[in-house]
DNA sequence: CTTGAAGTTCAGTCGATAACGAACGAATTA
DNA sequence: TAATTCGTTCGTTATCGACTGAACTTCAAG
């Protein structure tokens, strides 16, 4: 069986992470820039990842920014270097669970704090919004305990 | 300690759960639908829902669409009845991640099918994306673990 | 100090999609 | 059959956020 060309399987995928990542609600670019870091590997300089992916200073700056937040790639520092270097973290996906916990967190708290106002009385309410809150639980609980177990079998 | 004005409390908690289903990739009206169910439980006609949620029979006809190809309402017919008459399911959150699982599945085979194309020689590419698969091979595992559990403990 | 390169910030543009109004089709009632 | 009510569909409008270009800040090099 024959390979197909590498620069365009390559180029594929990094599209394909982009526009998974948009759905998860992260910007296209971030996620093409992830893409990037995954199929390639090792460092890269601001610059050449402007030059590789054919896009704005502005759009990369944004990208690295939300990538660097979410410790999905770092900042290598290069002290007397101008330009700034980036690579993935050793181990991004527990980060990515965390990112997601982070999120059903703040839709557990919103819940909660309509839970704890509903009258007593209205049993119903108070079961149908109790269940809502003990569904976050089971998520949360379920996503940190696969953040660990990512984080230990790398 | 007194109670808050319920009719405040139903309004907020509709709305909240407006805005965390908009974040979730579901329409807010969608989000609002499903809110005023939760909270308020049995049945609603249609026209009843356009009223109660002051927004146009347009965007209520698609929200209760959406809702009821996720299985989150059903359609109560009523023999004889001029009216479209709708409920939550028994237990919803099952539902919840079964949508989940099928996006995470859908993005599971887009990056197989990058994977399955990277030269074999190209080994940091292939364990790095293989990771990436096997990330999603997790997921999709607790999501469908999580969906049975809450399926038999309703 | 001046020059120039690097990266951030900001205002504006563009594209995607939610929401609406209006027209339409279906179906029950008179 | 005619009339009315109900829900969907379709074309339009409004809204939101990504992306860009350009101005600005910072800092190394000369």
């Amino acid at each position: 069986m024959t390979l197909r060309d590498q620069t365009e399987v390559r180029e594929e995928f990094i599209e394909r992470i982009g526009l998974i990542s948009q759905n998860d609600g992260l910007p296209r670019i971030a996620g093409r820039v992830l893409g990037m870091f995954m199929f390639d590997g090792g460092v890269r300089s601001f610059g050449e990842i402007t030059e590789e992916l054919q896009v704005s200073k502005a759009s990369i700056s944004s990208a690295t920014r939300i990538l660097e937040e979410r410790s999905l790639i770092k900042r290598v520092g290069r002290p007397g270097q101008r330009q700034d270097f980036f690579q993935l973290v050793e181990n991004p996906f527990p980060e990515m669970l965390e990112t997601i916990t982070v999120g059903l967190k703040k839709a557990k708290a919103e819940v909660d704090e309509s839970l704890v106002q509903i009258d007593p009385a209205n049993e119903g309410a108070l079961a149908r919004v109790g269940h809502y809150v003990r569904f976050y639980d089971t998520l949360i609980a379920l996503t940190e305990a696969a953040a660990k177990d990512l984080a230990e079998n790398r």
